[in-house]
DNA sequence: CTAGGCCATGTCATCGATGTCAAGCAGGAG
DNA sequence: CTCCTGCTTGACATCGATGACATGGCCTAG
């Protein structure tokens, strides 16, 4: 590791001149900059970014943390917060929390100690209060479910509403057994959409069948499916609570020939126009959602002091394909 | 920002009292650490991670850089080294370089900046030089497609392989019209794949057609295929040089009604075997790919000296499904 | 010819946490 | 009673880069 110190001793020069020639310094002169160069050429120096970044407090960076890289939802909201954050000049580091709510603290406090200036967080566990400490530093702006056991900004969406919504949409086409298929992370959300499902399907007097409702793991979506179908009284429609699960609820669907069952899915996912049948969606925006978390980041960063509204909560709403079809005869 | 020395002089002690309370050292008398933790606590004492990671050097966190986070290939490599650096109890953070070249260099120095104590990168420009003088002090391993101006790791798929495979399978499908559809960005690796059709091409004696091979932004994709099949003698298959154009591709062929042109796919990508038709891949399995390039960045930081194969290239497999199918008669 | 000013460069202190070493104090052994 | 030991605690230096300020040389205006 060449330093400052190095690179001055070979030039014959302080390390403040090295300084100065590194960041440009326009009171140098010509022959002693060449020399400094040419010290740093040899010797390979590179600035310890870790030190200028320690004196000067931050990292210009902007830390991301959410379940699930990989999920189409996510993976939007990266991208526009990247775009985002790319506009006012910082860059963005994303960390994946896993569906391990032990996890999320240490994987957030090592994301931390990169000391970016700002946190967007998706989190997965029920208590996020060992936060607290890092807020009197550093803003944090949660998205998709609100914070617990702490204060900050949070935009979700319309968890609720959008389950009632497409539970109602299924039932005005002519269902009356309706399957809820959740997984198991994503206690708040899903929980949410479920309390959203129910309250539809107790106001439209469908009666709650606990025989309806599954949970499955990541990769258990496909043999919930297959155990709905097969009880006696099987669901003539499916609302899938998030796209993670609608990615294997359909491919299910189509393996045991029943893509006739109607589907939504809370969450859009690439390709669900292009399926055959395509894939009723609710729609969550995450670009609207991204961009609004960054915005408010970048509020509090400007003027911390400020006041604003604590919670917001997108509206979602339904995308209405092919899969939204009355039940069939069979 | 509470400091080590506010909570030293709110509990009557000196700062090195309060690290070895932080630090749990035992030779501190239970009252002082009483004292010195309550002034912790009323204070909302932070540790300064940044000057801890000065101090120590590294910061236990892997460094990740690929062009798209949204690409599911990416996605998956992403998915791999997390799971593979979790394991080794390092964190990762993830930036996406976008389709600017320029931006490349500036992006990573801001990640670089962390002081991640190493980067798995898949570039997007012509030239990683800059890199050079980082690598002395940090392992990189190059993904997808290997570094130029530098030497480094890298571990790529085999690109010209995959799509003389592609071109090939087409061609025995009965296909003598076959098109390629890249895209603008991922110069290396699109120049690969597009070496490989040209190869396969010639060696079939079908002839270099100039108007078959188009190469289109990420959003113009659709309007490549429009044009492609809107010739005087129009492509019987396509060839898609990457997952990013193939989730473009397919649903312009649905939209254009022609999906009975067969199409192969250099990636595969979610849904892709639920699509009518299923759509046939080039399989890149980048979870090993991921697995790999974590376990030699892992190697590097443990045995820096020790002397590798510098470059892997990964074989690639035909996933042969309804896409793949002769000429329509159309 | 000289005072004032500009310019190139250097010295020192600083950011926050922590390793090193030593001081100070209490208790026990001789 | 004294000396040694062991334990708690603090002063200081350190990591690398850089801001504030100082120094010394040279040029120019009066």
């Amino acid at each position: 590791m060449t330093t400052m110190q190095d690179v001055a001793a070979r030039a014959g020069v302080s390390a403040k001149t090295v300084s100065r020639v590194f960041n440009d310094d326009p009171h140098v002169t010509d022959e002693t900059r060449q020399r400094v160069t040419e010290a740093m050429q040899s010797l390979k120096y590179v600035p310890n970014m870790m030190a200028r970044t320690f004196r000067s407090g931050r990292a210009s960076v902007v830390g991301i943390a959410v379940p699930d890289i990989g999920d189409p939802f996510f993976a939007a909201i990266i991208r526009s917060v990247d775009r985002e954050s790319r506009a006012r000049g910082m860059s963005t580091a994303v960390t994946s929390l896993g569906d391990d709510a032990e996890l999320e603290k240490q994987t957030i406090e090592a994301l931390l100690r990169l000391q970016v200036n700002g946190l967007i967080i998706a989190p997965i566990s029920g208590d996020q209060s060992y936060l607290a400490p890092w807020l009197a530093n550093m803003p944090a702006v949660f998205i998709d479910r609100p914070p617990t056991g702490i204060t900050a900004d949070s935009f979700v969406e319309d968890d609720f509403g959008g389950a009632f919504l497409a539970t109602r949409h299924l039932f005005e086409l002519g269902h009356r057994r309706i399957a809820f298929v959740g997984d198991i992370g994503d206690i708040v959300t899903t929980g949410q959409r479920l309390d959203g499902y129910l309250a539809a399907v107790d106001e439209l007097a469908l009666g709650r069948h606990p025989e309806l409702v599954v949970r499955a793991s990541t990769n258990g979506a496909s043999q919930a499916v297959e155990a709905l179908l097969d009880q006696g009284e099987p669901p003539t429609a499916i609302f899938s609570s998030n796209a993670r699960t609608s990615l294997e609820v359909f491919p299910a669907l189509q393996r045991l020939d029943r893509t006739d069952v109607a589907l939504v899915s809370f969450g859009d996912f690439p390709m669900a126009a292009a399926l055959e049948p395509s894939v009723s969606v609710i729609d969550q925006d995450p670009d609207r959602l991204g961009r609004l978390a960054t915005e408010r980041l970048f509020a509090r960063l400007d003027t911390p002091a400020e006041q604003f509204t604590p919670a917001t909560v997108i509206p979602v709403s339904l995308v209405e394909r092919a899969s939204s079809k009355p039940p069939s005869a069979r």
